[in-house]
RNA sequence: UCUUCGAGCGU
DNA sequence: ATTACTATCGACGCTCGAAGA
């Protein structure tokens, strides 16, 4: 164990006397260059404005990616070098060595035996350079107490000793500085709050500021002027100022963030965390080398510390009947001595281990269990009281000393337990669990469980990595219980121990689960590298959570770019102060969805059916982040000023797009280098594929680890709660993607004449109407190439080619995918989306059937064989359920609490909840986001289905209950099956029905895909009265050539006057046809460009709001009124109405449809037929204007719009 | 058909 | 010795079931 101090500011304040603006603030720190021989730049600058500083203590290492990124131009230069000859290579080869390694760690090693072993100050290998001396630490984990120790931070690590060994260390880093920028107003404002006039200088700020302190009891702080740019949220303060930088001791109090003065507006980064200021001011991006310089060490232990190790454990505990609390009944832990993030997880199972149980109360310790696990060769201790056995457990913490614990559920369950059982058992050593010595324990949560900000600090500088948390993140599973994951992810079953059995016997497999299990995902190395590349903490992205990494990523991003960042707002407060919020916040509080703020990706109408030719399916690579780059989309760039500030304007106004010869903006440009680094790493790991494991490992962890960066930055734009919250900017990008793939579309189906039957978000289906593989691919290439030629970034692919598929809905489809292997042959994969069978809320047995079902559809024999199978197999399925021979695991249907069984309101028709409460009464545990397993039973009663849903243990129990055949049959089976046999010809609900042995007459009317088609639609508006339909059009006013009277034109035949239409009311003269021909065809042209004028107006009677939208708009969203905030914007003039309207003049010159027995002269047949046929020509030509009418109605039938 | 609640797929 | 805390959770689009109207 070791300690070093540090003083974050070597120096003393300067004094009030001086001049607020000094002027050797640009104090360079040479030694530091010279010191790091790898890098020529000077990596850290910060600081360097302060006055009177003496040596900075901190200098980050040169960190290997940014190595890269300063090679990666020598990789461009020569691509085609052979890997031998590769100065990259040995560059990355020698980078590695500077990392731990394996023979070294060894001699550490074997001290396990002893206790901590008392490394002195001088077995550190301490260097000099200029007389200095200084130390390197690996910093990893960071810990502070912002309440009781401010201004401090603890960061741990590892050292080098002397011998060339890693020795455990915990760097103190004392006196950091707040740093408060604060603007100036332009005017001074009176005491009354009035414009004075008189202008600001930095003085006055200055001394009202200095004023304020005293207030506050600040003594001493450090001010000088810089100039700061800002792009955030608040509209009042300008792109670039002046602002004053004041710096005082962090244990000083905090000014309140919403300060403001008469000569001052705002005042930024008041409530930033030491550890924050600190991490960005020295630019350190996650855990890496740092150079200590003039290391202080202490002479008292602190802190306990040591070797390097992974630990991981599993315990049991019981719920004690009187307290109804949890209490620790056994430990077992396993661990490993030596992990590194770099390096293939060990293969062992584990290296040392320990179990540890306690007598219970009511039950002695099963006869021959000490006999057997002595037998077995397991490390057993039995201690005889809870206190006991956590003393224990500590003491063997404290001996192996790990730097990761590992378990599942730690996070949300463990951890949280065991400090709670060592509050209650009063167990002084609980600091042991984590590295810093302490007596007091932090406040813990009211409520056991969770992860809360004592469990947090209590563990510090250790690593606590939850094999739950870290698999919510990684994969998708039916659920996330250990039992569950051990099958997903190790292929091997795990046997789980109820309540009741406990006392008499014990598993000690778990931890050993739960570390494959994190190791098998690979999880600590990509936390690793996600933490290098957004340069926060390491113990918080375990945690999870995507914005809090996507703010560090940006808050380095901007400091480093002269930005006063946003500060961390705590507004929430002043709202719950109000009353009636309280009340609203709990009933809402839990679950439910946010109504959406802004629209996100098209999803383009799907052309259902089955198709039996190759389906291409294009693909954008990464379209959100591409967008950013390739429209430079910033917060920089993008002019938001004109938007409304009120948070609850729900109007979408969208900014404009940034002009594109400004430069680019702080996001393109940290997306531009992620992508780099990601090209640079995806050539390297397939360079390296065959070299050096451990590097292929990285390589592809990195690569993910950056893709996975750059597209959460989109999602953090449009979180409500991040720091650089900025919906509109969300929106542009959603709003340019709709329009990308819009466009995309259009070009297909225009230019290359192909037919689109699907796209969601970011991709397009093409069906090739083509039975030949090579052709489809050719026509992918074209198609492709053609859509990238009209982007400068962004990409679109071929994902895939499908020999079949079925296409149901949208977000829904099943395909076989055509897969090249890598001998050259080809195979089939079935392809599945949004199906119930990749459901986890449907029993199993229906996803198999389903799954043989499409099997078959997708299978290329013939459509009588198909349903002949199908048919054929449901009516077996039909008689195995019936006769039982099915298994209970294919009845049960999963389903996951959002929150706690009590909070919902509506128990009794929630099958889940009522099986999640029979499960608090059985004392098991059933927390928020468990998934909850029931099978529906027939208990002989008639109640709802959801109270004849059992736990599938309280089924197996009982045996009165039976499994409920009917509802297996009609309400999974069917719906699954019909659904997807809805396209096929041959069966339909009813017979899926019969086979089934239900009673198929109850299935004729009901049809799963809802056949409303929009053509249906149009068609039985047909059917309405003429009047009715063509109430809203504008009449055809003719004026006669020789009275000039102007009249409405009657159609074919007037029945007021009994004659043509084309005969003047007035004069009895005939219309020239000529004209009438002009007008239409002028008419015609004139409600086409009233449509394309896009008036939206709001459709609340009592609001008038008019306004034009932008065209491609029109794409049938409803928009809220930014007037009145209740109605919606509509187009005032649609399609439906033009193609109403055209309808009209058609119906007008339809002589067939005029009732039989009124004779028509031939000639003034004619005469109508031309006139008809001149309608006709303009609807479905491309003639005028530019304008493909057919084209444009067809999304009447086809599109999203709805009127 | 709407609403409410409840699921969790999709990008 | 005293006192006070927290606040967390990427976005939106789409389908499906039960219950009440
Ligand atoms: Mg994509
Ligand atoms: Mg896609």
């Amino acid at each position: 164990m070791c300690i070093c101090h540090c003083n974050a500011d070597g120096t003393g304040y300067a004094d009030h006397g001086r001049e607020v603006f000094d002027d050797d603030f640009d104090q360079e720190d040479t030694e530091m260059d010279s010191a790091n021989k790898y890098s020529g730049e000077v990596v850290t600058e910060r600081l360097a404005w302060v006055v009177n500083i003496e040596k900075y203590m901190i200098t980050v290492m040169k960190p290997i990616q940014s190595m890269f990124l300063a090679s990666s131009k020598k990789t461009q230069n020569n691509k085609n070098v052979k890997l031998e000859n590769d100065d990259l290579l040995d560059d990355i080869l020698q980078e590695i060595e500077l990392l731990p390694d394996s023979s070294i760690k060894q001699e550490i090693d074997s001290h396990t035996e002893n206790y901590i072993p008392a490394v002195k100050h001088w077995q550190y290998n301490i260097k000099f350079v200029a007389g200095e001396k200084y130390i390197d630490f690996f910093w990893f984990d960071a810990y502070e107490d912002p309440s009781l120790q401010k201004g401090i931070i603890y960061l741990f690590g590892k050292v080098k000793t002397k011998e060339n060994a890693y020795a455990s260390c915990c760097l103190i880093v004392k006196n950091i500085e707040r740093d408060i920028y604060i603007l100036p107003r332009k005017t001074r404002l009176d005491t009354d709050g009035s414009d004075s006039g008189i202008e600001v200088t930095m003085k006055d700020v200055y001394e009202e500021f200095s004023e304020i302190c005293n207030k506050n009891k600040i003594m001493t702080f450090r001010s000088r002027v810089t100039k700061k740019r800002y792009a955030f949220e608040l509209k009042d303060v300008p792109v670039e100022s002046e602002y004053l930088h004041v710096k005082y001791s962090a244990a000083l109090p905090q000014i309140k963030s919403d300060m403001q003065g008469q000569t001052f507006s705002h005042v930024f980064g008041t409530n930033t965390s030491s550890l924050e200021s600190f991490l960005l001011h020295n630019k350190i991006m996650g855990p890496n080398w740092l150079r200590i310089r003039n290391p202080q060490f202490p002479s008292q232990k602190v802190s306990y510390c040591r070797s390097e190790t992974i630990l991981s454990f599993s315990m049991k505990t019981i719920i004690n009947p009187k307290t109804h609390e949890n209490e620790i009944v056994a430990i077992a832990a396993v661990t490993h001595q030596s992990f590194y993030f770099d390096k293939p997880p060990p293969k062992s199972l584990f290296e040392g281990h320990f179990v540890v149980i306690r007598n219970l109360v009511d039950h002695n310790i099963p006869m021959g269990f000490r006999d057997f696990m002595k037998q077995k060769n397991i490390n057993l201790e039995i201690s005889s009281t809870e206190r006991a056995l956590l003393s224990f457990w500590l003491a063997k913490v404290q001996q192996i000393d790990p730097d990761i614990i590992v378990g599942h559920n730690i996070c949300g369950f463990d951890i949280d337990v065991i400090l709670h059982r060592m509050n209650t058992c009063k167990v002084s050593l609980w600091s042991r669990i984590g590295r810093i010595k302490r007596h007091a324990m932090p406040k813990l949560s009211s409520t056991v469980g969770g992860f809360g900000f004592a469990d947090r600090s209590a563990c510090c500088g250790r690593l606590i990595c939850d094999a739950k948390t870290s698999a919510k993140e990684l994969i998708r599973v039916k659920s996330y219980d250990l039992t569950e994951l051990t099958s997903y992810v190790l292929k091997a079953k795990r046997f789980d121990i109820n309540q009741d059995e406990i006392a008499d016997k014990f598993n000690s497999m778990d931890a050993t689960f739960a570390l494959r299990i994190v190791y098998e995902l690979n999880a600590l190395p990509l936390a690793l590298q996600i933490t290098n590349i957004v340069g926060n903490v390491l113990s918080r992205t375990l945690l999870g959570g995507r914005s809090e990494r996507n703010e560090f990523l940006l808050l380095h991003a901007f400091s480093e770019k002269d930005f006063v960042c946003p500060d961390k707002s705590f507004k929430k407060k002043q709202q719950f102060n109000e009353e009636f919020e309280d009340h609203d916040d709990a009933a809402k509080s839990n679950n439910r969805r946010k109504k959406p703020a802004y629209s996100g990706g098209l999803v383009l109408e799907p052309k259902k059916g089955f198709y039996d030719k190759y389906i291409l399916l294009l693909d954008f690579n990464s379209l959100y982040p591409t967008i950013i780059q390739e429209f430079n989309i910033c917060l920089t760039t993008v002019d938001r000023h004109h938007l409304a500030a009120d948070e609850n304007n729900d109007n979408e106004l969208e900014c404009e797009y940034p002009s594109p010869d400004l430069e680019p903006g702080v996001l393109p440009l940290i997306l531009k280098g992620l992508v780099e680094r990601r090209r640079e790493y995806g050539h390297l790991y397939l360079r390296l594929i065959f070299l050096i494991h451990r590097l292929v490992l990285q390589y592809d962890i990195r690569q993910k680890a950056l893709k996975l960066t750059a597209n959460s930055l989109y999602g953090c734009l449009g979180f409500s709660n991040s720091r650089f919250y900025a919906k509109p900017l969300a929106a542009l990008v959603t709003s340019k993607g709709r329009e990308i793939l819009t466009k995309a579309k259009e070009l297909v189906e225009n230019q290359m004449l192909l037919e689109v039957i699907y796209g969601d978000t970011d991709s397009i289906m093409i069906n090739t109407n083509s039975t030949n593989l090579d052709e489809a691919y050719n026509l992918g290439h074209k198609v492709k190439a053609e859509i990238n030629k009209s982007h400068r970034l962004l990409e679109i692919d071929i994902d895939g080619v499908f020999k079949s598929m079925l296409l149901l809905k949208k977000k829904k489809y099943a395909a076989l995918a055509i897969q090249k292997n890598e001998d050259g042959t080809l195979s089939e994969v079935k392809e599945l989306k949004g199906l119930d069978i990749v459901r986890r809320d449907w029993c199993q047995l229906a996803k198999d059937v389903g799954n043989y079902a499409l099997s078959q559809i997708l299978s290329s024999d013939s459509r009588e064989n198909i349903v002949d199978k199908i048919h054929s197999y449901l009516t077996e399925v039909g008689d195995d359920v019936r006769s039982g021979r099915i298994d209970i695991d294919k009845y049960v249907i999963l389903k996951t609490l959002s929150k706690s069984p009590n909070d919902y309101p509506d128990k009794k028709s929630l099958p889940h909840i009522h099986v999640a409460l029979w499960m608090q009464t059985e004392n098991r545990r059933v927390q928020i986001g468990d998934a909850v397993p029931y099978v529906i039973c027939d208990d002989g009663s008639q109640l709802n289905v959801a109270q004849r849903a059992f736990h599938p243990d309280q089924f197996r129990r009982s045996d009165s209950l039976k499994i409920d055949f009917k509802y297996y049959l009609a309400y999974q089976i069917h719906p699954v099956v019909s659904r997807l046999c809805d396209p096929i010809e041959g069966t339909d609900s009813a017979r899926i029905a019969d086979c089934l042995g239900l009673d198929g007459s109850q299935y004729k009317h009901k049809s799963y895909s809802a056949e409303q088609n929009e053509s249906d639609a149009m068609l039985g508006d047909m059917h309405m009265s003429l009047e009715e339909q063509f109430k809203n059009v504008e009449p055809l006013k003719i004026s006669c050539p020789k009275c000039k009277v102007t009249e409405d034109f009657a159609g074919a035949y007037n029945k007021t006057t009994k004659q043509s239409g084309l005969v003047c009311p007035h004069c009895n003269s005939n219309y020239n046809v000529v004209t009438i021909q002009n007008k239409v065809v002028s008419e015609i042209r004139k409600f086409i460009k009233t449509y394309y004028q896009n008036w939206m107006q709001c459709d609340d009677p009592s609001c008038d709001y008019k306004m034009r939208q932008a065209p491609y708009f029109i794409s049938g969203r409803t928009i809220r009124c930014p007037a009145c905030e209740r109605g919606h914007l509509t187009l005032t003039y649609s399609e439906k109405s033009l193609y109403n309207q055209i309808l009209y003049y058609q119906h007008l010159f339809d002589i067939d449809q005029i009732e039989k027995g009124i004779r028509i002269d031939q000639n003034i047949k004619a005469d109508f037929k031309n006139l008809y046929g001149t309608v006709n020509k303009i609807i479905s030509r491309n003639g005028y204007s530019e304008i493909n009418l057919s084209k444009l109605f067809q999304r009447l039938f086809t599109g999203p719009a709805k009127r």
